[in-house]
DNA sequence: CATGAATGAGACTTCATTCAT
DNA sequence: CATGAATGAAGTCTCATTCAT
């Protein structure tokens, strides 16, 4: 499913991603992308039929090229690196911060929000996966809800990210990410 | 600075968040707006400026009308107490759980990120305020930064009540928040 | 012909006359004018029955109130009363000197146009009247063509009243008059 | 500074010109020029960025396509030229009649009340140069000031120009031109 | 004499897209 | 792979005017 892009198509995603951080899905144009690359409106159809695919190879990207050393881990260790790789894809892609979980800026495509939608549930599923085997491991606490646990580990990640892209990367990300890290250890550690 | 709406602005308001919970930002449109409320595109600028002021008195009532009891609460009391009054606020508009903390959706203005910037400030000094409290008060632990506690409280809050509106109000908001008070008294409970 | 106006339906062509001064004809709008008297654009209909109506007070005022002692003068005297009086209309109230004269200003309505091309004519006509006199009575010489006289005596004035407009007011216009008829007297003696 | 235009470019132009020779400044529209071009509005911009830089393509024509021998003229020879030039222009564009020497048409646009104040101070210094030389070379006499005499050759050309316009080119321009121009030449003759 | 609410027409402009070249 | 010209729909907003109060 997960098509591999053209240099070219990358550069558009790139361009894409960067308007939108800039001013709002507003901001998402043909011609807004097209002055950019300096080329055509028209040009930019060589590389894609329409806006909307246009969209959905931005999304796309949210996911990552993930993986690798992904599937190896387990239990907490798995949560944490999952929270260290959110944290190293915007880092790595500023603009992402102002997109990434901002799921009501695709709320006007039904096919993207679709997508968005399958994402965030594979996601979840996942750290549902790590915690329960967290919690057999007893490196967590048993006593909170499952849910609950997925939105306190990834609640406040969603924040920090969104803080960070508000203040313009003001403050060391991965530090505070780390700290994050750290005061959930703290909290959810077995008594 | 906050005005008084007439009732007739605040059908107008009341439709433009339901278009923008609707179909997303973009759906917003002064035709969309007088065309649900039997008006000419006209007749909405004897009521707005414009698109623009429409806007404004829409985030400006992310705030809610607050402060009645709240101003009396302090500590942990009032963090809970505040969160339960998110919960109050989008179960009584419905509309409101997929637009407030969805500041991307109004990056485009200047203006109105200003505005939502200065909301989310003032929040935060205030939760920021009784967690200081409550730690002077004994009654929650002490061990974690003050700006990763309003991570930790805030993100998954805002995280619920997005939840609750991608998923068309599937479930019980009042009981998960509850839940989630519940776990973070667990959570941050002095040893 | 000539309507007594009101003191308020005064106040409005004043208003009028200056919203063209400053911004063109298109400046010149009902919404505009109402605002600039504090009044609703409802409530100007309470004077006048449309905008047509306000334009053609305007352009009446351009003949100013004349004839007092003009009737009794005569010859090459009476032109340069005339011109005298031309300037004097137009320091009393400087914003003429953004629209007399801007016939095509007034392209847009037929009747306006027709009301104007009526002044002209008739301010024409008593110019050549004059300047019969003052040939028959040896005042000027008499070997250029009559309409190439008006030419000669209103375009300067014309194009004089039209410069110190455009630099608003940044000469003495007074005087500027006075060296003109200065120099047709001298131009026109009889030799 | 004065850009090349493309043939279509110049269609727009001329439409432009027509509508506001035909009925002012308000009849001046992108919708009645596309309308008149057989174009969509949108079409339009394919060939101006906005209403402003068609407005500023059609100011920049009343310069002419100027130089050719007036470079090498000098004294009253240059400023009959000079004034042939433009009957000549208008003569072969009527609707330029009703439109140059119209400052008042342009007030609204700050940029083009610039465009066009520059043109004319240009306009301006070009005569006066030429008037000084006629009266270092003994052409015309020198008992009247430079500026007075700018407005003595201008002030009826324009209003010859104007009238001309404003009567549908009723009378013979350029025969009424050569008239005007013999009338200066007896006025201003060296006694 | 004045207002508030509304209207229908029309203003300028931008959008995503198409098609011939 | 790219352009230039065009389109139809839609966007925000302003205009002159009306009418009930």
């Amino acid at each position: 499913m997960k098509q591999e892009l053209t240099p070219r198509q990358n550069e558009i995603v790139d361009t894409a991603l960067h308007l939108i951080a800039e001013g709002g899905i507003g901001n998402l144009t043909i011609r807004h992308i097209s002055k950019r690359l300096n080329l055509t409106e028209a040009g930019l159809y060589c590389h894609f039929n329409g806006k909307l695919e246009i969209i959905q190879a931005l999304v796309s990207r949210f996911e990552g090229e993930v993986d690798e050393k992904e599937g190896r881990l387990h239990g907490w260790a798995a949560v944490e690196s999952a929270m260290a790789r959110r944290t190293e894809l915007v880092l790595a892609t500023p603009d992402l911060a102002h997109v990434v979980f901002a799921e009501e800026l695709f709320q006007g495509d039904k096919e993207v929000a679709q997508l968005l939608f399958g994402m965030m549930q594979r996601h979840r599923e996942m750290f549902l996966r790590h915690f329960k085997e967290a919690i057999e491991a007893d490196e967590i606490r048993d006593d909170i809800p499952l849910d609950t646990l997925f939105r306190l580990v990834i609640g406040p990640l969603r924040l920090l990210i969104k803080q960070w892209g508000l203040s313009n990367g003001a403050f060391d990300l991965q530090e505070k990410c780390h700290e994050l890290q750290e005061s959930l250890k703290k909290l959810l550690a077995k008594k």
